[in-house]
DNA sequence: TGTACATCAGTGAACGCGCGTTCACTGATGTAC
DNA sequence: TGTACATCAGTGAACGCGCGTTCACTGATGTAC
């Protein structure tokens, strides 16, 4: 019996994380039930037993990632002298531009997110509003004036950058465009190149 | 005769008109032929006299978004005083975050089009250099050091914003948003409030 | 230990639906005489 | 001017397909005696 529930759990887990990866790739409009349960070693039918709807998938599958992003940020920032020149280089990386299923969420689904309705959106928003807070949190640490519009205004940078960047159609050019941001803002902030 | 192509081409550009504003609210994946067809005030079966498949009409469209970048970007920049002020104001106002249908095809098509192949993307990469390049022009004009790597960073603050305050819940939150960044962009260019 | 039964995770056929695309057709308009 | 015909923009039924969702079923596993 508490065998089979964490089995449960464990699978469930699994459906999960593959949608939080596949819907960072594909969109949320570009993943399938089917496609995903395949993915995870199942057939489309046994969906139901996990998730009430394709719906809720999404919403929770939206909660997963932004724990990744959570993970990422606390990495750089959760300490008495935040790294912010190191989260800067890892979010504007070619790493991270090339492994978008593990990468932030918001420059590849956001526009998506904006044409949903209720539950997906509020999450989307509370992961939104973590991350701004994270860095002006660290702003405030580091003594920056104004760090709660500072850190608005660079998380649209790195947003923006990622996104501009991704949907370019020739990599050199992406790549490149990274980069000058990367420098760009580093040196707005005063951080060593 | 002369009558019947001036009138095909008239139905063309309407129709190409209708999916350039529809596409910019509910996506590239979000508007039907159908549905488009209907804005139009035809039935579907038309459609393939105009386009000879969706995804032609697609390329097209974006081209005809791009068109009315230009249109505003040479309002505000292309005489020798460029209105930086006036551009950055615009593009971060509530009334561009609420007309959807007639504001900047890159906040809301970025992501999708990352995920599309082809003509779509060369298009919009192009659009996307035009407007860095206009930028670029008038930094050039107005003095600023490292025109080039200043325009990317600031069209990639400018598509962030808008971006994420699109996709916020909270429209009082997402106007907060926008009027912080506006603000910000402003005092880092050195121009007035 | 061995047998009979209950549970339930997972299967796969089937449904109704909306989509992009095709195509035979209609009916208004322009041309020929 | 009036009649017969050709053209062609636009119609709407039909197609094959993939989707989200449902559901009767299977078969492995755990429990009862």
């Amino acid at each position: 019996m508490a065998d089979k529930s964490a089995h449960k759990a464990k699978i469930r887990a699994r459906i999960l994380d593959e949608a939080a990866g596949a819907i960072r790739v594909q969109g949320v409009q570009g993943v399938s039930v089917a496609d995903l349960m395949k993915r995870a070693g199942l057939t489309h039918g046994g969906f139901y037993a996990y998730f009430s709807s394709r719906d809720d998938l999404v919403a929770q599958a939206v909660d997963r990632m932004f724990e990744d992003n959570r993970a990422m940020l606390s990495r750089f920032l959760e300490n008495s002298a935040p790294d912010l020149g190191g989260l800067i280089d890892y979010y504007l990386s070619d790493g991270a531009y090339h492994m978008i299923e593990r990468a932030c969420p918001i420059p590849p689904l956001a526009g998506e997110v904006s044409r949903m309705p209720g539950a997906v959106r509020d999450r989307f928003e509370q992961g939104i509003s973590r991350f701004r807070d994270a860095l002006a949190g660290a702003f405030e640490i580091l003594g920056y004036p104004q760090s709660e519009a500072l850190a608005s205004s660079v998380l649209a940078e790195l947003v923006g950058s990622v996104t501009l960047a991704r949907s370019m159609a020739q990599e050199t050019a992406a790549l490149a465009y990274l980069e000058a941001s990367r420098l760009r803002l580093k040196a707005r902030l005063g951080l060593p190149g």
